[in-house]
DNA sequence: AAGTAGTTTAGAACGATTTCAAAGTAAAAA
DNA sequence: TTTTTACTTTGAAATCGTTCTAAACTACTT
C-alpha cells in the first residue's frame, strides 16, 4: 500500500495511466495535502514545464474524484474548489480570502448527532468553521 | 419584533422597500424556512404572476444577504443556494440530488473544537451530514 | 414640486465548466 | 507484431450562472 506508485494507482482506481493523468497524479499524489482550483492547477502543469488543455485537466479532475483520488470541497466560491486530503476531515474557512485550512478528523468530537432520515444512511460529516479577522 | 412586517424589516435593513423588494420580502420573509436558487425564486415570482429582471433578482438577494436578511449555503454545486433560516444551524445533504433538509442547532454537539487560528476569530459553525440512500 | 441618490432593466459581457468532433493513444485481440 | 477497439485528448465553440452597463425609473429629501 503504503509502496503503490502513481501508475498503479491509476490501475487500482481503473484509469489508464496516460501521459496526462501521470502528470496530474505526479503532482497532486504526492502525499503533500492540498486544495486546489483547475486553474492553479494548470500553473503547476505548465511551470513544470508541461502543458494540458483545460478540458483535459477538468476530464481528469472529475475521473479523480469519481473514483475517489480527491474530493472536491463544499463551498460558496463561484469556482471549484479540489482537495488531495481524502480522509474524513474537517476546515477552518477564511471568509476574506476563502483559504482553506485542514483539521484533522480527530481534533473535533461530534455527540449527538441527529438521527439520519429514514431510508438514508451516513455517508460523511464534514464540519466548516468559518473564521473572521480578530478585532 | 414578532409584529414587524415585510417593509419595516427592510427598513431596518436599510434597504429602501421598493416594489421588487417586497415582492421577494414577501416570498422569502414568512417564516418558512427553505433553501432556493435565484432561478427557483424567478418562478415563484412569476407563479405569484409578478415578473422580475433576473438582474434584479441577483441583486436584492445580495443585498439582502449583506444585510442578513438571508444567507448563502457552503455547496459544490454549481448554481448558488440561499438559505432563509438565518440562525446558525446544520444540513444534512442528500449527495444524489442535491437537496439539503435543516437540522437545529440543538441537535449537535460540538465538543472538543480545535483552537482557532492565532489572529482569527469563530464566525460560525456548519455541520454537514451526507447522505447517501440505503442500499 | 423639484432635485438627488438609489434602483430596475434588457441586453451585453464575463468566467467557469462542458460539449463537440476530430485526431491520437492505450489496451485487447488476432 | 499487427490490427482492432475503446478510450482519451484537444482546441474551439457552446453553455450556464452571474455580473456589468448605461439608460430609464422611482423613492426619498428638500
Ligand atoms: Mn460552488
Ligand atoms: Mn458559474
Ligand atoms: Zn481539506
Ligand atoms: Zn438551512
Amino acid at each position: 500500500m503504503m509502496l503503490m506508485n502513481n501508475k498503479e494507482k491509476l490501475r487500482k482506481a481503473g484509469l489508464r495511466p496516460t501521459k496526462q493523468r501521470m502528470i496530474i497524479a505526479n503532482i497532486l499524489l504526492n502525499g503533500i495535502n492540498r486544495h486546489f482550483t483547475a486553474e492553479n492547477l494548470q500553473n503547476e502543469i505548465n511551470s513544470s514545464g508541461n502543458s494540458m488543455s483545460i478540458a483535459t485537466i477538468y476530464n481528469c479532475l472529475k475521473k479523480f474524484r469519481n473514483c475517489g483520488l480527491i474530493k472536491q470541497v463544499e463551498s460558496s466560491k463561484e469556482t471549484a474548489i479540489f482537495d488531495t486530503n481524502i480522509d474524513q476531515h474537517h476546515h477552518f474557512l477564511d471568509e476574506e480570502t476563502g483559504e482553506l485550512i485542514d483539521i484533522e478528523n480527530e481534533e473535533i468530537n461530534l455527540f449527538k448527532l441527529p438521527e439520519i432520515p429514514k431510508g438514508y444512511m451516513n455517508s460523511g460529516v464534514e464540519v466548516l468553521i468559518k473564521l473572521k479577522r480578530q478585532n
